[in-house]
DNA sequence: TCTGGGGTCCTAGGACCC
DNA sequence: TCTGGGGTCCTAGGACCC
């Protein structure tokens, strides 16, 4: 089984010597029990598919989705029902007179490639046609830890904004700490009244998980950001990870 | 459709090295 | 000293997902 946030997930069922009708009813029953709630399950020969499926039928559904099923089923559907479709591509795609899977996949390779770049376009191509050979991912090492608040009003005064970055940095940290990771690299985040956002980023010698030292970079980072704006939202992110446990120190347990 | 908070991945440009 | 090619690392921003 692979997690995918909180209320989502996929289940090779490659090897279950159950019908699809089986394992969907043991599926939904349980769900049913442990929470009260309903769900939708798509049934499919990848995760692309499978995904678009679970959608297809939503309050307490079930749906196929096969491959001889791809002209019939996907390619009518509009463009942003596919994995990784979203606002922004599906604009760009209406600009050149693209709204369905269907047209998308009537897209030549080379085109996709000139509009979307090499592997996006080559995504577009494959899922477009639901191609998708994905493996479950049934453990990942996190990329970064990160901490990010809005104020209820827009900031202008530096003392609220200086104590706020620290207040994420110590969250940060403890996150970091009780998953036993330490960083490199440490990014400031900086949304504006008008939505304008920057990032500054700060990559130090050795991997570190120190408040002081991830506090003090994250000001450094602050110091270089014009803060002639209001400013509605602050973040900070560790990142260029290193996990402690993989050096000889104990695995936490989570 | 928008906002909010937590993430991932990709790209482009610059610095630096051999 | 200059040019070129290849590679790595870092930074900033953007798109997308739940």
């Amino acid at each position: 089984m692979e997690d995918v946030g909180i209320d989502e997930a996929y289940l090779d069922v490659t090897d279950i010597p159950e019908t699809n009708e089986e394992i969907t009813g043991r599926i939904k029953a349980g769900i049913k029990e442990k929470t009260g709630l309903t769900c939708s399950i798509g049934i499919a020969s990848n995760k692309l598919l499978a995904k678009i499926a679970s959608d297809m039928q939503k309050p307490d559904g079930v749906t196929v989705l096969m491959e001889a099923d791809v002209e019939t089923k996907l390619w009518p559907l509009p463009v942003r029902k596919l994995y990784g479709i979203g606002p922004k591509t599906e604009e760009h795609l209406k600009g050149i007179n693209i709204e369905t899977i269907g047209q998308l996949a009537a897209l030549p390779l080379e085109k996709l490639l000139e509009h979307f770049g090499n592997s996006y376009g080559q995504y577009l191509y494959e899922a477009a046609r639901g191609m998708d050979e994905s493996p479950l991912v049934t453990h990942w090492e996190p990329k970064s830890f990160s901490r990010e608040t809005t104020f209820q009003e827009d900031v202008r005064d530096w003392q609220v904004i200086a104590r706020t970055l620290a207040d994420l940095s110590k969250e940060v940290v403890q996150d970091m700490q009780g998953h036993r990771y330490k960083a490199r690299t440490i990014t400031i985040k900086i949304r504006f009244s008008d939505f304008e956002t920057f990032t500054r980023a700060m990559t130090i010698s050795d991997y570190t998980d120190s408040e002081e030292e991830i506090r003090k970079s994250a000001f450094a980072c602050l110091k270089r950001i014009e803060l002639k704006k209001k400013v509605r939202l602050v973040g900070v992110r560790a990142s260029n990870l290193i996990a402690l446990w993989a050096c000889g120190i104990n695995r936490p347990a989570y």
